[in-house]
DNA sequence: CTGAAAGCGCTTACAG
DNA sequence: CTGAAAGCGCTTACAG
């Protein structure tokens, strides 16, 4: 691989007249050196090396992205993150910068990452409520958020408005003709995205003179672990008459969901209706094809991505946030009563 | 950020004093010093700055992971690579790697990439055969290729058996009965993937006596343009009583033009049987399910990774390449006539 | 418009 | 067991 000093020994100049060439800075150099070099620097295939230039200018050009995951998982085999990684990634390079992609979740780890690499920005997906405030205040550079709620002052972050998607069900299941409805979705004991849209289903209800039955809060660790899926789905089976919608929290958990309760014999939606979440193709690709509650993806990864090139580019750019709208996208798995 | 120099400074000793201790050569240094330094060292909670270990090392710990795409396209909004690249970046990350991620084609731009951040090793999803030999030509660095076929001798590839796929699907169409078939999945001009699982298919018809028609070579560019999927579901529909059958190369395609030919009134497996390709949780999902050729997507990634090391970790290590098996998943896709 | 020098944070022989 | 020195490839004032 060819140097600056390569470079500038071919031409016969300085290295920094070089480097000044493949900075852009032409104001410092004559336009004929600078078109003897460029020339040199095509034929020789010259590539800066970052390795060095970081060093120097103490500044990688590297975003780091950390998806929340132990070491060993597969948190990709989600759409929902899947679908975000992509559009982010894409967005990065575009800016001219690197995507380091990370699987972890302990704070030390994150700031360790952040450090080791001189990375300038970062975007976390799925972390918890409680680790945010402790990942912020390691770390020096931006740092963008997707889908957390945290009372840290200093927060960034994308999210959409769970609270309302939770109502938008509850208000559409009423609107059926349903009196008698379910919750289910991961524990919400970490994460505000799940408590949210559960607040904002049973305070929809109590609106209309319905309290919710919170026997019928039925939780899921995991969205891809089978074994838990089937027991839950043996569970609802069991209840069978005693609701007769089910608001669940992803597409992904409510199309895994239905094949199951299938097999138990519960058909959808003449047996239980369901509303989902996030309006991935999926929806409709299942038979019924699914009614959920509809959020941007590629907008929500976008607009991360934005907000952490302001605070980079930007001097003092003030730290934003971000709160996307939601709405209800009608299908097939919600009955008339 | 404290620096070797900061320790050295605290500790009272030389900067490569501490070095050695960062770096385990503990046989350099006394127990004492080593406790003392390792104590200092979490107290500062230093990091080593990588980017000028990798400047003075020439090495990294990069790896590259390159998705064959246009920049401002979202490659893992197809299962199938999002999968692939998530086992590839957990299992890249044990290795105490990291992984940087691309979304590129161009041969320049590649070997571009790699050298600006001195990457030690790639791997390449989705490349184009006549791309692989003047990538492979202009880097040095060991590269994994998964899913390409090439003649170039250096190629390190993880592959499967495409071919036999292709036989297994005209196998069991020809054991229900079927025998008059379609072939759908992208243009095979540019991958050998779609040719040999065409070939595959053609050669296991014509062995039973059944050429297979041209006409209905069904060719669609991309598995995620609607527009082009309405057009190929109408072509389809037009033809309905010409072939009782179809083999589409993915399940992705698969799932997505089961839809659309509903809507034209075509029920599968009563009008058109289907088998498709990948066996990914979508198989499942739809109604009715798909009968698949299935494929070890971890695995696939997971050996990837492992030959790649091998070849960094291993002085001399040979070019590996690797070719997994398929089987047929048998759902309720295909009609038996 | 051009260049000599210092330095970014680290490692690698080499000397003691 | 410990350290002084050189150097990786680059940029940044500074001087001319």
């Amino acid at each position: 691989m060819p140097t600056l000093k390569d470079i500038a020994t071919e031409a016969g100049v300085s290295v920094m007249t070089v480097s000044n060439v493949v900075n852009g800075n032409f104001s410092k150099v004559s336009p004929q050196t600078t078109a003897r070099i460029q020339e040199i620097i095509k034929r020789l295939n010259y590539v800066p090396n970052f390795s060095a230039r970081s060093l120097v200018k103490n500044n990688s050009h590297i975003i780091s992205v950390i998806l929340r995951g132990e070491k060993n998982q597969n948190p990709l085999k989600n759409p929902y993150n899947a679908i975000l990684l992509g559009t982010i990634i894409s967005k990065i390079q575009q800016q001219g910068y690197y995507a380091m992609i990370n699987i972890m979740k302990s704070a030390t780890d994150i700031s360790k990452n952040l450090h080791t690499w001189n990375a300038e920005g970062a975007i976390l997906l799925g972390m918890f409520d409680d680790e945010i405030e402790k990942i912020c205040s390691v770390s020096d550079i931006p740092i963008v958020f997707i889908d957390s709620y945290s009372n840290f002052r200093q927060l960034s972050n994308v999210g959409i408005d769970d609270y309302k998607g939770g109502q938008l069900a509850a208000r559409h299941f009423i609107e059926k003709g349903h009196r008698s409805l379910a919750f289910i979705g991961p524990p919400s004991s970490h994460t505000s995205v799940i408590q949210q849209r559960f607040e904002g289903f049973c305070d929809e209800l109590e609106t209309h003179g319905i309290p919710f039955d919170t026997r019928f809060r039925f939780s899921l660790k995991s969205d891809v672990d089978h074994q838990e899926m089937k027991v839950l789905a043996k569970t609802i089976t069991e209840h069978k008459n005693e609701f007769t919608g089910a608001f669940v929290t992803s597409d992904q958990t409510a199309s895994l969901l239905m094949n199951l309760l299938r097999q138990n014999g519960i058909l959808i939606p003449d047996d239980l209706s369901l509303i989902s979440f996030d309006n991935l193709e999926i929806c409709e690709q299942v038979t019924p094809q699914l009614t959920t509650i509809a959020q941007d993806l590629s907008q929500k990864a976008e607009l991360s991505v934005d907000i952490l090139f302001r605070r980079l580019l930007t001097p003092n750019a003030p730290v934003e946030s971000m709160v996307l709208d939601v709405s209800l996208i009608e299908r097939n798995s919600v009955k008339t009563l």
